[in-house]
DNA sequence: ATATTTTTATTACATTTGTAAGATCCAAGG
DNA sequence: CCTTGGATCTTACAAATGTAATAAAAATAT
C-alpha cells in the first residue's frame, strides 16, 4: 500500500482527461479542459508540468510536441483518496458513511434499491 | 444548501474535539490534542484562532479564559464534505463508490453483511 | 537564412495550510 | 500596588495551490 503522489483538486481535473484519453498531447488536454473550465491555457500548462514533476505523468517527445501518459492508475489513486476520506470523516468505515447517509435522508429510494442490488450481486 | 467555511485537515482535528466536548476552553482543547498529536500548544492556539476567524467557532469570555462553541454542525460539515468527495471521485454517486469498493475487493465479508443489514433496516 | 509561430520552461504572486515564536495584556499573589 | 504567570494576539516563514505572464527554444513559413 505505497502512498501515491499528492494531486491537488485542479491537477485532478487534468488527470481525469489524461486517464480518459492517454496517450494525449498538451493541446488535446488543453482543448478538453477549456471546454469544461474557464482556465487559461497557461494555467493548464502549469498544472501539467507540476504533474510531471510530481511523478504522476510522463511524456514522450514526438517531434516538438509532448505526449503524456499517466504513471499513477486512476483506480489506485481514487482508492487511496477514498481510504483517506473514510478515515477522516467516518473513522475508516464505509458502513458508517452509509448509515449517516440513511440517517440524514440523503439517499433516494432508487439509490437504496440500487445499493441493495449491488450488494446482493456480490456473492460473498 | 449554503456552503460552510473551509476547514483544513489540522483544523478539523481541533473541531472533532470541540464538537465532542463543547462548550470547552482553550486548555481543555489543548490537553485533548496533545494526547493524540505531537502538536505544540502554540500550534493548537493558532488553529483555534483561525477557526474563530473563519466563523466555525465562537467563544464566550469567562473571566480571562475563552470558552468555545461550534457555529458549524458536525453533521452538516461532514455531509458537505461527503458530497464534495463523491462528486469529485465518483460523479456524485455513492452507488458508484460502493460498486468500486466491491469490484476492487476492498470490503470484508463482515462489512458486506453489515451494509446489507443497514439497507434492509431502512424501510423505504 | 530569418521572421514568425508554436511549444515548452521559467518566473511570479496571492492565498491557504502547517507549524510555531514572540509580544502583550490582565488577574492573582505577594 | 506591582510583579508574574498564564491567556490571548500578532507576526513569521516555508510548502502547496490557484492562476498566470514572460522568456526561451524549436519548427515553419517566407
Amino acid at each position: 500500500m505505497k502512498s501515491l503522489p499528492q494531486i491537488s483538486e485542479a491537477e485532478f481535473q487534468v488527470m481525469k482527461i489524461v486517464w480518459k484519453y492517454a496517450p494525449i498531447n498538451t493541446n488535446e488536454i488543453t482543448d478538453h479542459l477549456t471546454k469544461t473550465t474557464d482556465w487559461n491555457p497557461k494555467t493548464i500548462h502549469t498544472l501539467i508540468k507540476r504533474l510531471v514533476t510530481k511523478g504522476v505523468l510522463t511524456y514522450e517527445k514526438q517531434g516538438r510536441i509532448f505526449v503524456y501518459t499517466p504513471l499513477v492508475k486512476q483506480d489506485e489513486y481514487i482508492g487511496q483518496e477514498s481510504r483517506f476520506f473514510l478515515e477522516r470523516f467516518y473513522g475508516g468505515h464505509i458502513t458508517d458513511m452509509l448509515s449517516a447517509y440513511i440517517k440524514n435522508d440523503r439517499l433516494s429510494d432508487d439509490e437504496i434499491k440500487e445499493l441493495r442490488s449491488i450488494l446482493s450481486e456480490s456473492t460473498r
